[in-house]
DNA sequence: ATGTGTTCCTGTCCGC
DNA sequence: TGCGGACAGGAACACA
């Protein structure tokens, strides 16, 4: 699933062929996502232009010239999938429709965006652009881990005192908004930080390590376009390429990448969830 | 209040 | 080639 880096990447890929256009046709295929989709939502959508294409965390939010926003998380699987437009220097066709393609969307102009998911964990829902920010979903979200909310002092007072592991708290969202499991395991190597201590143990002088090697880590990966696993593509096709430059993650048994250190990539499972860690560099 | 486990759903991969 | 089980980028929810 799309973490903070790939969301990124794909409001960047949506933004020329969104940001500014009408939104001319909608289908629904199927509206039992993870919640089910809101009310009329082809109707609050269609002849609607797109003002504004933002993300809060792992959300897309597209304000309307109705006033209403469009929420979208993509889950797991979701997908955005662009075509009939010029997108860099190909012209992307329409493909044949695929199993999972949810909710098409028919831009002024010609592009179409394809919302697919396979496991359906992804969501969508409108709300009023205005108080947006104020959404269920929205308002217990923590500071963007790349905007000046996001500090030591700030992560400092939420691990205190809690018994939780780092990494639990690092993906709980109310802490810091927009981390998933591969960046919290990145940050946390390049942190020299053990996934497994217990949060409120991390010392400050390792807070003040942990809160930059997030930012590098997010800035890196959005500059790299996210990183592909599986079936996670860009707006546009085209595969991110962060996935050669983990450090940890998904490399059980391999070597550390950190300049002289000899140790082997090991994996725990915490909360159902792997975690990779090197032994060495994070004691 | 906090911490942990379960659940939603489909697809893929690996070992037998 | 088939089959079963583990696992997958999330996060709401139920319960101790």
């Amino acid at each position: 699933m799309p973490e903070l880096p790939e969301v990124e990447t794909v409001r960047r890929g949506l933004l020329p062929v969104m940001e500014g256009r009408r939104i001319g046709a909608v289908r629904v295929n199927r509206p039992d996502l993870r919640f089910a989709l809101p009310e009329r939502l082809a109707e609050r959508l269609t002849g609607a232009t797109v003002n504004a294409l933002r993300r809060r965390s792992k959300y897309l939010l597209a304000d309307l010239s109705t006033d209403e926003t469009l929420m979208i998380h993509l889950g797991m699987s979701g997908r955005m999938l662009v075509s009939g437009a010029l997108i860099g220097q190909f012209h992307h066709d329409h493909p044949a429709p695929g199993r999972h393609d949810h909710v098409v969307l028919d831009m002024d102009g010609g592009a179409r965006i394809t919302y697919n998911d396979a496991r359906r964990f992804g969501m969508m829902d409108l709300a009023p652009t205005a108080s947006v920010e104020r959404h269920p979903l929205l308002a217990g979200l923590g500071p963007e881990p790349l905007g000046n909310g996001f500090h030591e002092g700030h992560l400092a007072a939420r691990f205190m005192g809690r018994a939780t592991s780092v990494k639990a708290a690092l993906l709980d969202q109310r802490n810091v908004a927009g981390l998933g499991n591969i960046y919290v395991c990145e940050a946390l190597h390049r942190a020299g930080i053990h996934p497994a201590r217990a949060a409120g143990a991390v010392r400050a002088g390792e807070i003040a390590l942990l809160v930059p090697a997030i930012r590098a880590t997010l800035e890196e990966a959005i500059a790299a376009g996210g990183s592909s696993l599986r079936d996670y593509r860009r707006a546009d096709g085209e595969l991110g390429y962060f996935q050669h430059a983990f450090r940890v993650y998904g490399r059980e048994g391999e070597s550390c990448l950190a300049p002289g250190c000899a140790g082997r990539i090991e994996r725990i499972a915490q909360g159902g969830r792997s975690s990779w860690f090197c032994p060495q560099c994070q004691p």
